[in-house]
Parts: C-alpha cells; structure tokens; sequence
DNA sequence: AAGCTGAGCAACCGCACCATA
DNA sequence: CTATGGTGCGGTTGCTCAGCT
C-alpha cells in the first residue's frame, strides 16, 4: 500500500521532469530487481559504471547506498536485540559517531540503520534518562557526587568493559582506544560510565 | 471519521580521502 | 605535483505511518 504510493509519486517525478536525468527518491521494486541481478551476475565493480551498464538511471553513489543498506543478502533488518542495542551503546561510548565502525562489529547491521537507531532510540532514551537523573540530583541533594570520578573513568576502557558475549566477538583493532581529543567533537557524545550508571535503559 | 503529531526509516547531500593518470 | 574520478562516511532531509485527540 505504502508502496505504491511511492511508486505513483515516483511516477509522478518521472513524468513531470526530463526522462533523461537521474532519478533520485524512493527506489522502486524493478529497479531493485535490475540491481540484484546485475551484481549477482557481474560483481559490483566500480558504482558509477554499474549504474550505466545495468541501465539504472542513478548515481553510482545511489546504487551503492541502496545495495549495501538494502538488497545485500546479508543485510539483517529490524528487531536489534538488547545485545545488539548494549553493543552499539558501548562501541558508540568508545568511538562516538564512527557508525560505519560500530556496523562492522555488527554483523549484517549496515551504518545507515546503526544511525537511525541510535538517532531515534538511544538517543532519546538517554537523553530522557539524563532528564530524569538532573531531576534526581535536584531533588535529593543527599545523592554524593561520586559520578565525577566514575564518569572520567572512561579512558581506561578496561575498568568499563560490559560482561555480555558479544564481546568476545569484537577484534583488538576494534578494542584500541578511541582517539577522542575532546568531547565537543560531537554533541552526542557520551560516555561508557553514562551508559552504565543509566542502565537498565528501559527507565520510561 | 478527520486532522494532527511524532517516530521511524530510506535516501540524499556534502565533504574528505584515496588511487590513478 | 596536480587534477580528476570513485568511494566512504557522517549529517540531514523528507516521506510514511501509527497513535492520539
């Protein structure tokens, strides 16, 4: 349903402006099928080449993203488990925004998803936790500020590895320590400590 | 039933990096 | 050394849909 309402604007983009440009927008079902069945029998090659040679009328940039974030068959979407959830908080902690990063230590979990999620899950539960914590500290002044040492304990990731088994899963250049300068490199910045001092996350 | 709103997600954009001619 | 093209990445946008009023 919610497709072919896309198909019918895509058609609506197709008639309304020159055929002969790229299309952008939602891909639709025979382009998909186009682009599988020209990587599954060529490879996938250089992206800009790809495009003209299957007769996709896109960037080579588009059909990487679509390829990669979608049709791959190794692509695993929807359902994140708690343990997938707990490792992108953690690697995130340790990397910041590096999703293409965190992707790899994910099987089957392309960037693009890691992102969203985090965007649209995570990220509000922490900041909703946060909310509830300065409402805590507000209110019951009684609470000793031991977080300030606890929070800085980051640096040394060994003092704050989680103990769930996916660890064992991560490389040694996935455990290096970040080369974070500072935290304004990102404002979603948060640390290890955050996530364990908040957890469970399931405050709401 | 209709309108509104926010969440979730697919896709695009712009920039940086790398390889090569 | 420089220009150019391809790729990868993070940020952002815009669409769809479900839930709420």
């Amino acid at each position: 349903m919610g497709e072919e309402a896309n198909y019918n604007n895509m058609d609506r983009m197709i008639n309304s402006s020159q055929e002969a440009e790229v299309r952008k927008g939602p891909w639709t079902l025979e382009e998909d099928l186009i682009l599988i069945n020209y990587i599954t029998h060529h490879g996938e090659g250089v992206w800009n080449n790809l495009a003209r040679s299957a007769g996709l009328n896109r960037t080579g940039k588009s059909c990487r993203l679509r390829w990669l974030n979608y049709l791959r068959p190794d692509v695993r979407r929807g359902n994140i488990t708690p343990e997938e959830q707990m490792l992108i908080m953690d690697l995130h902690a340790r990397w910041g925004n590096r999703w293409s990063k965190i992707a790899r230590q994910l099987p089957g979990r392309t960037d693009n998803e890691i992102k969203n999620y985090w965007r649209t899950r995570i990220q509000k539960k922490v900041k909703h936790c946060e909310h509830d914590y300065q409402n805590v500290m507000l209110t019951d002044e009684a609470i000793p500020s031991t977080s300030t040492s606890q929070l800085n304990s980051v640096e040394d990731g060994a003092s704050t590895q989680p103990n769930y088994p996916e660890y064992n899963m991560i490389d040694a250049e996935a455990l290096e320590a970040p080369q974070f300068s500072s935290h304004e490199s990102s404002d979603n910045f948060w640390t290890v400590d955050d996530f364990w001092s908040m957890q469970p996350l399931n405050c709401d």
